[in-house]
DNA sequence: TCGTTATTCTAATGCTGTTAGGTTACCGCA
DNA sequence: TGCGGTAACCTAACAGCATTAGAATAACGA
């Protein structure tokens, strides 16, 4: 049986696809056979949208790093946007969306990709008011990167235990890194 | 053909096996053919040794902790062995052992392994000159572990790019999460 | 020496991702 | 209005994977 009547599938379609099976079944679950039963259409039909299966997965984390994008604050000349409600934002989409950010994380990323140097823009631009100079913006950058991103993996791989508010220490974490 | 002549396989023998392929040919090779493979078995004879594919990843990730814990510096009375040690040695070990590494940090654990607890445990004795109280402690060991972590996994994603040296960048978080 | 057990095997199943090549619907153009 | 080209989907087939079932052989204890 050859093409379906009606609208044809779009790869924006099977992103979404890809996502929702993400949600629901995890992030070893996704794949082409996952996605094209998800769509209720066969594994090779996949092949006409995307090279496979690796490429399928990067445009999932693509689409993951558009929507963390649209989940962050706009940074505003003001500075009303503040470094804590970016990092609280951004540990939040996370939790929100664990596979979706497990995949972002382990996938090889594209460093042109729009969609993250924004994210990096952003991150740089609510870095500001703490008035680093030379390198020691990039290491500001890196840092924080890698403490929001290092707690929320802890986090997600089940290695924060309860005995203590996990916000709390989040808050403390963020704190003690952005004080002059 | 049944049982080989000579000394039969232990499960360290498969661990030590499961570690050679993960450095050769990365996380994603890791499985029973693979493994068989190395040790010229077959597939089906891993089962007599571990439940299958997940046990034997856990194993693996298992005896990664306790090669961390070999590289990590031993605490001393005296504190010679200073937090920046600490964090020094456990990113060395992430970077020299990449792959084990992404293994040990992606595969759920078990939070009573002793060579788990006594990595914390080392953490916490090398936080001890901050000087930190009641919940500071904990605090501070989720978040120096989450900086740590972050760093270290921002660089094996390929996250951080060459125009500033990482080693800097690493020192100068270590050293801003640390100063009083 | 002889059964018992441990270790490995072959054979087979069902799941992947992937390639090759066939079939049907849509769309622009005569 | 009809016709060809292309895009979107299909079935069939293959290789590789983890896994189970059951047979064969070596080592070991009585």
């Amino acid at each position: 049986m050859g093409r379906r009547s009606g609208a044809a599938l779009t790869r924006d379609d099977l992103v979404a696809a890809a996502i929702r099976v993400l949600e629901r079944r995890g992030v070893d679950a996704l794949g082409t056979a996952s996605v094209a039963s998800e769509l209720g259409i066969r594994p090779p039909s996949v092949y006409h949208h995307f090279e496979g299966n690796d490429a399928l997965r990067f445009a999932a984390a693509t689409e993951g790093w558009r929507r963390l994008l649209a989940a962050l604050p706009e940074p505003s000349p003001d500075g009303s946007a503040s470094l804590a409600d970016y990092a609280r934002a951004y540990r939040a989409f996370a939790l929100a969306n664990r596979a979706l950010y497990r995949l972002m994380t382990t996938t090889p990323f594209d460093p042109t990709d729009p969609a993250l140097l924004e994210v990096a823009a952003r991150a740089a631009a609510v870095l500001a008011p703490l008035r680093l100079e030379g390198d020691d913006v990039l290491h500001g950058l890196r840092g924080l990167r890698a403490a929001i991103h290092g707690f929320v993996a802890l986090e997600l791989a089940g290695q924060v235990q309860l005995a203590l508010s996990a916000d709390a220490s989040f808050e403390w974490l963020i704190d003690r890194l952005i004080r002059p």
